[in-house]
Order: C-alpha cells, then structure tokens, then sequence
DNA sequence: TTGCGAAACGGACTGCCGGTCCGTATGTTT
DNA sequence: AAACATACGGACCGGCAGTCCGTTTCGCAA
C-alpha cells in the first residue's frame, strides 16, 4: 500500500504505528483514553512523525480502519456468494447486515473510535458511505422496500458501534443472540 | 424545579446559564466548538459557578435537554392520543417516533450535544433508557413483532441525532420527506 | 566507498479546554 | 445588625491534539 517512492524508515514506522494503535485502542476501556502521545511512544515513534504519517487522529484511525476492514470489503466487493455482487438481493442483504455485525462484535474498540471519533460524524467517512451505497443498491433490488435509500441508513444505524457496545458490552448479550434479533429485524424489513 | 431551599441567586445563574447554553449551541455549527468558558461568560457568570451548578459539561447538557423535552414526555406519559398511554399500540409506536424525530429536527443543536457529548455513549444516559422503555412497552404489545426490545433499539437508532442531521442538514431532505421515510420504514416492522 | 541532497525524524513547544480550589462576596436568618 | 451558611468567580492545573524546526537517516550517484 502507497509503496509509492516512500523511504524504508517510513514505511517500517507506518506499521508500527498502526500495529500500536492497535493493540492500545483494543486494550483501553474507550478510545477516548489512548492518546496520540501513547501511541507514539508505543509505536517507538515522535509524535511528529505520526501526523506527518497520518495527518490527524482521524487519519490514523481511518488508516487503521481500512487497513482492517479490507478483507470484508474484499469480499463484498468481488466475493462468492451470499457477499459477493451475484448473490441474490433478499438473501444478500441480510447477509451484508451479519457480515458488519459480526465485524464490530470482532473489533469493538476500532469500529468505537471510528464512530466516535470525537467532533465529526460518521456518516461523512467514505467508510459508511460506501456500506451504505452497497446496502441502498441491494435494497433496491428488493421491490416490497420502498425506499431503499433511507431503509439502508436505518439499518446500518441498527448496527452503529455504540449500539453494538452496549447490547454486548454492558448488557450481557452474546454475539449469536444479537445476530438472530438483527436477522428477524431486516426479514421485517424485506417481507 | 428543585427551588428546595435554593438562594435565590443560585436559582438565577441557573436559569441564566441554561439559557446562554441553548443559545450558543443554537448558533454554533458543532456543540464541540462551544467551550465551557464561552458559555460562562455569556451567562455572566464565573467558570466555578457554572461547574458546581451542573456537575460537568454532560450534566449541563442532560439539564438543558430536560428542561427542552419537558413538554413532550409529558405529553407521553399522561397526554392524550396518539402520543398517550391510552392510544392503541399500533398508532402510538410511529406516534412517539415521528414524535421523537420532529423534537430532534426542532432541536438539532441540542440533541446533537447530548448524543455526541464526548466520552460516553448516550446509551447511558436516563433520557434514552426512558426512550427505550417507553416505545418497547409499546412494541411489546404489537403481537406481530417478536422482539420488541431489539426492535425499540433498531428504531431509536433511525433518528439518532447525527444521521437526522446528515438528511436534514447534508443531504437536502425536508423535514416531511424524512417523516413520511419513517412513517413507511416503521409500518414495515408493525406490519 | 564516500559524499550529498532530500526525506523523514522526534520531542520541545503552543494553544485550548475541562475541571478544581479557595479567598471573597452575598444572601439569609434571628 | 451580626453572624453564619451558601454561592461566587477567576486564577490555576493537568492533559491533549497538533505544530515547528534543528538533527538524523536514507538512498543514490560518482
């Protein structure tokens, strides 16, 4: 990735910055408490270099995010059924819901600090709008949705990562509870 | 409201930072750029009064949403149809929701700041547990929907505060076109 | 191998913000 | 009016995101 004339040092320092962010923000309660000074020094790192790297705290969080979400993107994008492009719609949908469900069970902190990074909303990350242009195509697919534009951004909010956290954090709901009561939601939402 | 051996001037800088505090977030673009300080000073008050008063930012926040969405849950608690207790559950559910949405589009600044209030989920807060029982109770009584405390979660999480301000800010969307969205997403889970 | 320019490094520094502390002022009560 | 309780306010503190620039390292070319 961006291999692109980039100096050795640089690219060592990149991974161990994200490797360190990694593993800070999974350990710590909330990823308001990681503080880009911990992830520095975590990292072996100057501050400096970690936003020349990244830009902001935002940047390396996106970064990281990308980084780990690439896989299900993958997948998504040019994958077998029941992700990938041929899938049936009705069987597809459901499918893409479980799949990022299943995604922010596996990395609560990362998928938190996206979220709530702090001052600007989600819902202008190229992350979600992506999902969310995947999510509104499938649905349109489907003819008993009428409008697939606002259904796909109310299911995603069904899996926001605040939501997640506190159904699996602070209740005591397992991830295959959660994913049952999801996969009953978006079958109303198809019926 | 807890005049309870209150002096008086206490009960003035309440009133008078409460008011400057909805002022300032009325007129800032994002609640982040509103500073304790600023909204002291524009109270004319100093910055201990202000923390002895309300605890911390949060707790400002949650009494200033309080006092604003009064009217309401009253109107939800002993009010008449179709937002009271009396009203049959099938017409109350996308009463309180479009309900809910209209105070959100009403009082955007204000939610917003509560939602997005820093460290803690809003999962937390009084305001939406009260939100969540209320409308389950209401779900619960719908035979068609099986799990009416998912569900109740699922659709507080269509009008959350940023993504109403992503359609209603954003995006163009007027405030019916997003209530008719609802309305249809809604009938869809009673249905 | 050496030399040199470009690129990256790192940590001291800045500005800001939420929250605290305590000497001072004001309301209240008798 | 005096004395006590209560509230006031702004200087102060610790911590954080983000910047700046003198120093180091890399990689290429001779």
């Amino acid at each position: 990735m961006g291999a692109r004339g980039e100096r050795a040092d640089a690219l060592r320092n990149r991974e161990a910055v994200l490797a360190a962010a990694d593993g800070l923000f999974a350990d710590s309660e909330s990823p308001r408490n990681v503080s880009m000074d911990e992830i520095a020094s975590a990292a072996g790192v100057g501050k400096g270099t970690l936003f020349r790297g990244f830009g902001d705290r935002g940047g390396l969080i996106r970064a990281l995010m990308e980084v780990r979400s690439g896989p299900l993107r993958g997948a998504v994008l040019e994958g077998p059924a029941p992700l990938g492009p041929a899938t049936p719609p009705r069987e597809r949908v459901p499918a893409l819901l479980l799949a990022l469900l299943r995604f922010k069970l596996d990395n609560r902190h990362l998928a938190l600090a996206l979220e709530s990074d702090g001052g600007n909303s989600p819902y202008q990350a190229d992350h979600y709008t992506w999902w969310h242009r995947t999510l509104a195509d499938a649905l349109a697919a489907v003819p008993t949705v009428p409008d697939a534009d606002f259904a796909a951004h109310a299911l995603l909010a069904a899996v926001r990562a605040d939501l997640v956290e506190h159904l699996a954090g602070r209740e005591e709901m397992s991830g295959e509870v959660l994913e049952e009561r999801l996969r009953a939601f978006t079958a109303k939402i198809l019926a």
